[in-house]
DNA sequence: GTAAATTGCGGTAACGTAACCGTAATTATA
DNA sequence: TATAATTACGGTTACGTTACCGCAATTTAC
């Protein structure tokens, strides 16, 4: 409601002064852009420094009328409903700088074809682009696309998978194997005696590695604390009900004793869902805050779920970016997600 | 990096030009300050509509010169060094909200010293103040603290602990009660037999009753889940190390068989002190990512901590007003902070 | 019936930065 | 040496909104 009276703010205007020189010159060395002597680039720069100059975004933006866009690159929809939060994050981000004139641009591959990936990535690379926030959730084309990106110097974050050493601004999401031992110490908490089962379902092989990674760190909890509890794994390539219940059902059967089953990813619905049917009573342990998954949690079926906030990843994917291409912010560190347990008795308090 | 070329953005101008009038006067009318006809005011209000015209904040923001400020009025930093995490949170937000001309400004007051909250309060009132965001400790206080803003009409938040039905915009907080549910079942996980020892270490009335709300939570758990575990309880009414050493000294002789306690709020670091003196090895359970308590965490000797993301009420509390006061948004919800559970596993990873 | 107050509105200068256009002065080219 | 190209800079408009100043037309007061 105040004004900002005594605020003879100190911008462009007042470094000309100082310098003798007009604001243009003043704008031509703000933007490096050429067209002036070395001479009174130096005047000019130390007065800048001298002062720490702010340039004032505000009126930066209005008088530019300078627009980012940044493109999306993420799995559409899956069977499980993960990348929902993403992208409800994203869209949250792109509303809020939607103001400032930041424009998001989204697109979707299947996580079933590999090809589709390239050919989003073709897609993008029509436009004029500011930056990119991708699931590189295949290796091998991720990497094609930084290389494409680097060329035309475009920064790129990794967002909810990483691979490491690809010169991205920064990834953002879970650190699976410290999320793997966290689930270790829970199974800790609630069985007390008898063996443990592992169960990885995936029907692809690139996601396969990062079950693996939260396998070790499950078992790592285990091997550091001296807990020698036995430690069984199954590896279920389809996803459908039946397979599901077959696989579990050998497994249960040759193997008794079986008294926590730790689920490495989303999937620990469809084991609850067969516990349900089968009428067994076991620590179920899983992954992420889905309707499923949160349906038998309600229901005791799951005990524990961990979540690593995927609607704020994809939130902080597009505000990164931004931060990076508009507010000019370098050394942007990794962010690793919080690895929250979410149980009967808070999920109604958690922030996806 | 891209221009936006075709936006001939619907601005004033557009609609002045469409109802035939100066833009002087649909300003005018946009921030109905008087000095037009109902009739102009009606054509005006018509194409505002019809074309849902937005106003540009950045060039609003530019033109006026306007900048709020709000007051922050906080407990100083107390024994456990609760209040550092809001206030770090404040500062946040205070940072990113700097370049668009809003300024925070805090004051602290002390915790065993109501006076000191009112003459906080005395000392904001000289002030030109949007919005204030506040700590309402003392209830009576606080409600003085209302009675003022609503005749001035400065809007307020409160933040951590709440006085319902005092017309604020919101209250950012814990939701005490079932965080104290939260902390029964994961009592009941840890927990197979024995009884249970609810500890309130609390000098100052006024904090107690919320204290109160937690253990009801807590006990609300075993009575609704049929666990007929004996829950014991012991208030400390000081919080010296040798006070609450002789009082845990007393309950723990008298009664055998206590496996868990439960401290309701972040004192847990000084019953975890004294479990260490003494070598005794109990199901520790408690409140707050504090130094202390994760200390404690790491060693072994406390198993949970319930943690409501002090750092971001601090940052929530200020972008509240600033989404209130600057932006003009109505009807913001409370925000309640999700039931966090910290152990020494992921720990790390909390985002406070 | 004249003076004074009020109402309704237009013109326009800011706000701080961006960037186009023009133009001297210097340098390169023929 | 005349002409073209380049360098180095200044002047100025524009961005969309705000808010001040001012002026007719109308209404009210005496």
């Amino acid at each position: 409601m105040s004004k900002s009276l005594e605020n003879k703010e100190f911008g462009v205007k007042e470094i000309a002064r100082l310098a003798n020189v007009s604001i243009a010159t003043v704008d031509r060395v703000l933007h490096n852009r050429k067209g002036v002597s070395e001479a009174t680039k130096k005047r000019i720069n130390d007065i800048i420094r001298e002062f720490d100059y702010k340039p004032n975004i505000i009126a930066s933006r209005l008088a530019s009328k300078r627009t980012s866009t940044f493109a999306v690159l993420i799995p559409s929809s899956t069977e499980t409903g993960f990348w929902e939060a993403p992208l409800s994050g994203i869209d949250r981000a792109a509303k809020s700088l939607k103001q400032y004139g930041i424009t998001v641009r989204k697109f979707f591959f299947d996580l079933n074809d590999k090809s589709s990936f390239l050919k989003q990535v073709a897609e993008i690379m029509q436009l004029q682009i500011d930056g990119i926030l991708v699931a590189p959730s295949f290796i091998e084309e991720a990497i094609q696309l930084t290389a494409i990106c680097s060329e035309r110097k475009i920064p790129y974050v990794f967002i909810n998978s990483d691979v490491p050493g690809q010169n991205n601004v920064c990834y953002i999401g879970p650190h699976l194997f410290c999320s793997g031992y966290q689930a270790g110490q829970l199974m800790d908490f609630a069985v007390k005696s008898g063996k443990i089962l592992v169960v990885n379902v995936s029907k692809e092989l690139d996601q396969y590695h990062h079950l693996l990674r939260k396998e070790e760190g499950f078992r790592a909890y285990f091997e550091k604390n001296n807990r020698k509890l036995e430690i069984l794994k199954i590896d279920i390539t389809k996803t459908d009900a039946s397979s599901i219940a077959l696989a579990l059902d050998e497994v249960l059967t040759k193997e008794r004793g079986i008294e926590g089953v730790f689920v490495t990813n989303s999937r620990v619905s469809s084991v609850a869902h067969y516990f349900e049917q089968k009428g067994i009573d076991k620590v179920l342990i899983g992954y992420d805050f889905l309707k499923e998954n949160i349906k038998y949690l309600e229901l005791g079926l799951i005990q524990f779920l961990i979540c690593q906030k995927p609607e704020e990843q994809g939130y902080r994917g597009v505000m990164t970016l931004h931060r990076y291409a508009d507010l000019n912010e370098r050394n942007i560190e990794d962010q690793f997600m919080p690895i929250d347990i979410v149980t009967k008795e808070n999920y109604r308090f958690y922030h996806n």
